[in-house]
DNA sequence: AAATAATGTTAATCTAGTTTAACATTTATT
DNA sequence: AATAAATGTTAAACTAGATTAACATTATTT
């Protein structure tokens, strides 16, 4: 199992002696995805937290007029999952789909809350990834209703400046919360602008 | 000090022995605001994670226009604090400020981090609180995007009952991300239909 | 009880973003 | 290379929600 990408992401922060790594990468799953298939299905209990080794996933929502919502993109190093389905255990409202071929690392709940008991500085790192990602959600909140869509967009190429050359620019304003014709109007006028 | 409200809260999930409770509370401060006070000011580093006891605050976000906007309320026996601020230790991007007298117990971030140290299930409890604020983070970004402003207020009532009563109608309105005037046209319609 | 400040309502006009629809371009499949 | 499928563009008509402004109601202060 190629697990280094995620040894060298933890250790980056924290340091593992051997044995906690071998225990560690005997708690989780190595796993392959084809693009397009689902990770999370909507409706769905959300089995694990995935960690990204290489590939692209969308996280979206799917309303009831049958309209899709992007909530948000990962690649290699960030983490995926449908958190409120993960941690109780209840139906997702997410879905997760591969936009490439992806590999990733899996961490089933009760592994992962073995791994907490086992070696109590991963909860640590594990908080504060939380921490982390809590904050930039109630960042997004805040942007998402106090600026037009035209800032939004320019937001959106610093927070992923790699992913927008990866994926079609109709999910990019799915994500931006606008319709693809109007992304495109705003494209052109910040081509006129310059 | 009157630390009864916040054991009584986290006996809900686990439980601690009088040392473990004795400890915790040596490592937290009691603290009373008045009416209109800030308990974090945008720019400042939030130096707190706050418990409240009674009470009611809001947290706000002042654009480059000048207008205000609520990311959340808090009320008994909930958590507040600048999120992003306080695990970074750098300066905040959002304001909380009491709507009511409210009283509160206050975590510094190293006393915290001192805590976790030493009783670990409390530092389990945390991530848990962290994860469903994440889980319900993530959800309000989803129907902001996907519903119309009287859904939203809808859905507004069911989460927050009891706030309604307690707030001026034209902050329910920045919450919403609408203007006053609007909401009192949703009411009216929401009146009309019933 | 007045007077003032804070909050809430209504209606007209305006705008950011949607919808629809026709067409253009790029990518994948045979 | 030809065809089909997926993605992107442009423009006209439309709508949810903003803005402005005048007025109504409710709290607060004197």
């Amino acid at each position: 199992m190629n697990a280094q990408p995620l040894l060298n992401y933890i250790n980056k922060q924290i340091s593992l002696t051997e044995g906690e790594e071998s225990f560690l990468i005997s708690k989780v799953n190595h796993r392959k995805y084809l693009k397009g298939q689902y990770i999370v299905q909507q409706g769905d209990i959300c089995k694990h937290e995935c960690f990204i080794i290489s590939g692209c996933t969308k996280t979206f929502y799917v309303d009831d007029s049958g309209q899709e919502h992007i909530v948000m993109f990962a690649i290699e190093d960030w983490w995926t999952s449908d958190m409120g389905s993960y941690i109780t255990q209840t139906p997702a409202d997410f879905n997760v789909q591969c936009l490439e071929n992806t590999e990733l690392i899996q961490f089933s709940y009760n592994d992962k809350e073995e791994l907490y008991i086992e070696i109590p500085k991963l909860e640590r790192f594990f908080r504060k990834i939380i921490e982390k990602a809590l904050a930039a959600s109630q960042k997004r909140i805040i942007k998402n209703f106090s600026l037009p869509a035209k800032e939004r967009y320019l937001n959106f190429k610093e927070l992923y400046p790699t992913i927008e050359q990866r994926i079609p620019q109709y999910m990019v304003a799915s994500y931006l919360g606008i319709t693809k014709e109007f992304l495109s109007k705003i494209k052109s006028q910040l081509i006129l602008e310059q």
